[in-house]
DNA sequence: GCGTTAGTGGCTGGTTGAAA
DNA sequence: TTTCAACCAGCCACTAACGC
């Protein structure tokens, strides 16, 4: 069998025990059987076996290589993931990237249906190096471009942990220059090296809490976060109720002519320009330091015409 | 084509928990 | 306490994939 036959099954137990936990081998058995069938059906080279050894082997080896544990409940005669696991971020983005995986494998005669936005690449392939000195508290340097500027600057930083945002991966980092913490683009770091040298890391830093009151991955350094209200028209409405824009978002107001929401986060230039993509669909009304900079900005744009 | 490797199925004994 | 059912894990043989 194909490696990507065994890695299909074990996502495919994972799958069934999060839609249904206490599955009985034969209830495993039987879906992935139904699965497998269609699977088949596109790529002949597929030829997943399972037997009862299977499967108790594949619980061991789901457990070593994804560290997801699946026990087995007598009371209710089945087998379950443990309840921390699927609610773990980890585990439901790897069911999402197996079940897009399998799509586009499977859908590669519908190519003219399916449009894959083009963009950078992630710089992910960065990703074990730095979860190494992370882990072993070892300083990183790199090269590394803003987009504001055509000038790479090389930079020697203690890395203390990464963070994901807008399809962006970002590693947050004290700056050894000035001590300030700092996050960068994955997809703008080059020539990534891992010095031997060790970082202490500080123990009242809390990079969860750091970011609590931060809309996106600029660092708030010692900024106080602010309540934010802001008001948009029904349509808008609409998007903003199904995908909040951060979690301390709280609903004021719902009728026919607005949807007024409250968030507490510090005003930050990512945030800017969040609001600013909602055109006339959105106004500020608290506070007037970020009412002063959507006003000046669509000033700016305004004059521009 | 041949040898090696890895995945799988089946058999078997040990373990555990529920029921009598 | 004993019995029974089901799971777990070790072992072995088979087979397909892979490299030379």
């Amino acid at each position: 069998m194909s490696k990507r036959g065994y890695i299909s099954r074990y996502l495919l137990i994972l799958k069934k025990l999060k839609a249904k936990p206490f599955c009985s081998y034969e209830e495993l058995k039987s879906y992935i059987d139904n699965q497998v069938d269609y699977l088949q059906m596109r790529d002949d080279t597929l030829n997943i076996g399972f037997s009862k050894r299977t499967l108790q082997r594949d619980i061991r080896e789901i457990s070593n290589i994804f560290g997801i544990d699946i026990e087995y409940s007598k009371s209710e005669k089945g087998y379950f993931i443990s309840q921390s696991e699927t609610e773990n971020m980890n585990f439901q983005r790897m069911i999402e990237a197996f079940d897009m995986f399998n799509s586009l494998n499977l859908a590669q005669d519908l190519t003219p249906f399916i449009h894959i936005e083009k963009r950078k690449p992630q710089g992910t392939e960065n990703l074990y190096g730095l979860l190494h000195a992370i882990k072993n508290k070892f300083q990183i340097k790199f090269s590394y471009q803003k987009f504001w500027e055509d000038e790479i600057s090389n930079r020697i930083v203690e890395p203390y942990a990464l963070k994901e945002f807008k399809n962006r991966w970002y590693i947050i980092t004290k700056d050894s220059k000035d001590n300030s913490i700092k996050s960068f683009a994955l997809d703008r770091l080059t020539n990534l090296e891992i010095t031997n040298k060790t970082f202490l890391y500080p123990g009242t830093y809390n990079i969860e809490q750091s970011y609590r009151y931060c809309f996106g991955i600029i660092s708030p350094n010692d900024e106080e976060p602010q309540d934010i209200i802001l008001s948009f028209d029904p349509f808008q409405g609409k998007y903003i109720k199904t995908l909040p824009l951060h979690d301390t978002q709280q609903i004021l107001v719902d009728n026919d002519d607005e949807l007024q929401i409250k968030l507490k986060l510090c005003v930050t230039q990512d945030l800017v320009m969040e609001l600013l993509s909602f055109g006339d669909n959105m106004k500020v009304l608290k506070p007037d330091i970020l009412i002063t900079e959507i006003k000046t900005a669509h000033e700016k744009a305004y004059k521009q015409y």
